[in-house]
DNA sequence: AGCACGCCGACT
DNA sequence: GTCGGCGTGCTC
């Protein structure tokens, strides 16, 4: 409506920021400025999630990151259609926080939304169609063509139509044009339905009233009355005996869930009878999802070496941000962990521990959840959304003072925190590969903590290299923790050498000579054993002996890897998966033999090897769900489980007294990495491995299988001297220009047409080479799987020197040459993936 | 990233 | 002629 003095209002306040730009979670490098309808300047805050329409009819929720008065110049704005908070669900702090993301990894700010921002809060969004009430379609005044009536015809059968409907009336992909004309005919009318998708669980809950409970001669009358109606007695007989209100008259105000006091087949209009007469009330209760857990148990008293530990780490938080915490495995990081959470707290300010994704499912959380009750939060990548969206939610209304949670917990709505630790920071789960952003959480969280000006403890037994070489140079302050918990020995290490087993005819199934001894040993003393394969870029495949054959993806350039549980061949790259053949398809031979050895085939051949052995297998197959991996830790805590054979996973949250041997099956497969890290992992994946050996009373014994018994590596690690071990693979790092010395980013060009992709890789090679910066410039290599996804790669690898300065110049200017490259129309397909310090 | 638009070949 | 293939450009 035009009023009298027309649209502008001049009222300072609301002239002066009357533009929002707008985060949207898109794939596009910028913000989106958008006009803020006037009703709803006074709601607009920083962080809001709003409702805005991009492009022709996507609607999406978009968060506040600025306002401001500056008209764009360019084009029209759109309004903000909508405000969906009240309380901002994102801080200011949090979108300094993306903000920094982006620019430090390389990707847009919507990305990072994208990942931060449980789906839940995002929102559904659907364009739908209906009828116009006014529109006379007898006397209409346009002509209208044949879709056009037909889309009218369905619309007097159903009131409403999504798009998705229309299109199906029609049978065509391309509607909008047919519903924009009908539009203008005013035949129509398009409105939009946002609903947020998350939707609280709330449970119906039933309790005594008060009379009864306060006093106890009331309820003996009311059993009286109710001795001739049978059903009502047996409800509340049994709410009494679930809700033992003689013992505690404080348990009546919790109630009982009404679905449970009805499960054993009670019947419903009993209980609305004996809510109509007073006896009971029925109250609704929002429920949390993650359990409510009151604090059972205090703390445990530290040991000596660890409360001298925590003495050191505060000494060095008065100069420093950062401290690594250097304790070998079983020292009882946990117990210091949880004596500075608690004094953080107390304090007033937000703690957050981050876990590595396997490591959270275990007894660690159960732990601190005996300590911290409901305070603390758990933010898990297995959760559902909703879970997600709670602990969200949580954490914002300040229920959560702490949160124990993986890589992508650094992204909850803190406000105040005052420490971040984060344990096993060796970790590499903690990288994100892929998609973007690719952080690394170990380094976010440490950038997070200084916006929040906060502290961060770094805990693990085999410190990444970064962060021993940062506490070398003084950067993080350095607590070592040496004393075993308990004083149980370190354990015995031992190398089985493969080769010379073979040649003496002693191993069988792959397996030592030695190895089987042990396992023999302790199964005889009615001890467990882990037997450990790393899976990574190593899995079984299917080879046929006659000619060779393998089977290879469709589309990507990898040997496609055998599952015996679903007898499939599955690509690990594109997920491609088709049924193991029964014969050759190269030239029928029926001789197809598995090749490679994963646990399945390991746990296969123990079971021959040691048939009255109870065998247990640990790995992706057998953990996919939430709590598989639980009930495996749990039959194996119960001493169920006599073998255990399992990838990485194993290393990870198992505290059992009964492991007296530790068997690495493949070792050279541990130090034969393509990657510069390759010793830095291996040192930390035996070591990690071997901690879980002999942790009570026996010494442990670790043997590892190996053709190279002599590899210096292995020497290193036996040593198990960290820091010598350190310092020799630095001088390695220097010579050759690696981390820490230099800061590395890979970037990938990927195309379908060889050729092309080849071009696009080595234009953006001279480009590079010419940014002004100390740097390195390799590459393009075509990728080490050539082709993924029926998209050919190249890979190029920029060492940079360690200088701030020179990192944002280059990453700038990066951002330029890649904007150049892709407009340009021979690369217009290309994609280019940045991956800022790589591992 | 999606998605609409536009220009071209295949086929009723 | 129409359909739908894919290359191109844009999203506030």
């Amino acid at each position: 409506m035009q009023s009298l003095f027309g649209e502008e209002d001049f009222s300072p306040q609301t002239a002066s920021l009357s533009f929002a730009d707008v985060i949207l979670p898109v794939p596009i490098p910028r913000m989106f400025t958008y006009k803020i309808p006037r009703n709803l300047l006074s709601e607009i805050q920083i962080g809001a999630r709003v409702i805005v329409q991009f492009g022709r009819k996507k609607i999406l929720t978009g968060i506040i990151g600025k306002v401001h008065n500056k008209a764009p110049q360019a084009y029209e704005a759109k309004p903000i259609l909508e405000i969906l908070d009240i309380q901002p669900s994102v801080n200011p702090l949090q979108i300094r926080f993306w903000v920094w993301m982006s620019e430090y990894y390389c990707c847009h700010i919507g990305e990072v939304m994208f990942a931060a921002l449980p789906s839940g809060l995002r929102l559904s969004s659907e364009s739908k169609v209906q009828a116009n009430p006014n529109f006379d379609r007898e006397n209409a005044p346009y002509p209208m063509d044949e879709r056009e009536d037909k889309i009218l015809d369905a619309l007097e059968q159903n009131s409403e139509l999504s798009y998705e409907d229309c299109e199906k009336v029609l049978g065509i992909k391309t509607i909008h044009p047919i519903l924009k004309s009908l539009v203008t005919k005013e035949a129509i009318l398009i409105f939009e339905k946002v609903q947020e998708k998350y939707t609280p669980k709330i449970e119906t809950r039933v309790r005594l009233t008060k009379d009864f409970v306060s006093d106890r001669k009331s309820l003996e009358t009311l059993f009286e009355e109710l001795a001739k109606k049978p059903k009502q007695e047996s409800i509340l007989l049994k709410y009494l005996r679930d809700v033992p209100i003689f013992q505690s008259p404080k348990l009546n105000e919790k109630g009982l869930d009404k679905a449970k006091l009805l499960e054993e087949g009670d019947s419903e209009s009993s209980l609305k009878t004996l809510i109509k007469n007073g006896v009971f009330e029925s109250f609704k209760q929002l429920i949390n999802r993650i359990g409510e857990v009151e604090p059972e148990k205090e703390a445990a008293k530290l040991s000596r070496s660890q409360t001298q530990a925590v003495q050191e780490i505060k000494g060095h938080f008065e100069e420093k941000n950062t401290v690594l915490l250097h304790g070998i495995t079983g020292s009882g990081k946990t117990e210091i962990y949880i004596q500075l959470i608690q004094e953080v707290l107390e304090s007033g300010s937000q703690v957050l521990l981050l876990l590595p994704e396997i490591a959270l499912t275990t007894q660690i959380v159960n732990r601190l959840q005996q300590v911290f009750g409901s305070k603390m939060g758990v933010y898990h990548s297995k959760y559902s959304d909703n879970e997600r969206v709670e602990v969200w939610n949580g954490v914002l209304s300040g229920r959560f003072s702490f949160v124990v949670g993986v890589r992508s917990s650094i992204f909850l709505p803190f406000d105040s925190l005052g420490l971040i630790i984060i344990d096993e920071e060796h970790e590499a789960s903690f990288k994100q590969f892929d998609p973007a952003p690719r952080f690394q959480a170990r380094d976010a969280a440490i950038m997070l903590a200084y916006f929040h000006q906060a502290k961060t403890l770094l805990g693990s037994a085999t410190p990444s290299f970064e962060s021993y070489y940062n506490a070398s140079k003084g950067k993080y302050g350095y607590v070592q923790l040496t004393s075993r918990f308990g004083d149980s020995a370190l354990p015995e290490f031992h190398l089985a050498n493969l080769a010379a087993d073979r040649k003496k005819n002693l191993l069988k199934l792959d397996s030592s000579r030695l190895l089987r001894e042990k396992i023999q040993e302790a199964l005889g003393k009615n001890e467990q054993v882990l037997i450990f394969q790393n899976r990574r870029g190593y899995s079984p495949y299917i080879q046929c002996e006659d000619c060779g054959w393998t089977g290879q993806c469709v589309q990507c350039d990898v040997s496609l890897t055998y599952h015996q549980f679903a007898e499939e061949l599955r690509c690990h790259y594109c997920g491609y998966k088709e049924k193991v053949p029964s014969s050759c398809p190269a030239c029928g031979s029926t001789q197809l033999s598995t090749m490679g050895m994963g646990t399945e085939r390991i746990e296969e051949s123990l079971t021959l090897l040691f048939p009255e052995a109870r065998m247990g297998r640990m790995d992706l197959d057998t953990t996919r769900s939430k709590y598989g991996y639980q009930r495996i830790l749990d039959e194996f805590g119960a001493g169920q489980i006599d073998i255990l054979v399992g990838t990485q996973m194993i290393t990870k949250g198992l505290d059992f007294g009964r492991v007296t041997v530790v068997g690495i099956w493949d070792g050279d497969r541990i130090l034969n990495f393509p990657d510069f890290r390759a010793g830095e992992r291996a040192y930390q994946q035996i070591t990690q491995v071997a901690g879980r050996a002999g942790r009570r009373a026996e010494k442990g014994q670790v043997i590892i299988q190996t053709r190279n018994p002599e590899h210096s590596l292995f020497e290193k690690v036996l040593k198990g001297d960290y820091d010598e071990f350190f310092r020799q693979e630095l001088i390695d790092r220097k010579k050759f220009f690696y981390p820490p010395y230099v800061k590395l980013v890979k970037i990938t060009t990927r195309h379908t047409d060889f050729k092309k992709g080849e071009k696009a890789a080595i234009a953006l090679h001279r480009e590079m080479a010419k940014i002004p910066v100390k740097k390195i410039v390799l590459g393009p290599e075509k990728g080490l799987i050539g082709r993924i996804k029926n998209q050919y790669q190249f890979e190029s690898l920029i060492k940079l020197e360690r200088s701030g300065a020179t990192q944002t110049l280059f990453k700038e200017k990066l951002g330029e040459i890649l904007q150049e490259l892709q407009a340009i129309p021979d690369f217009r397909s290309v994609r280019w993936i940045v991956d800022v310090d790589p591992s």
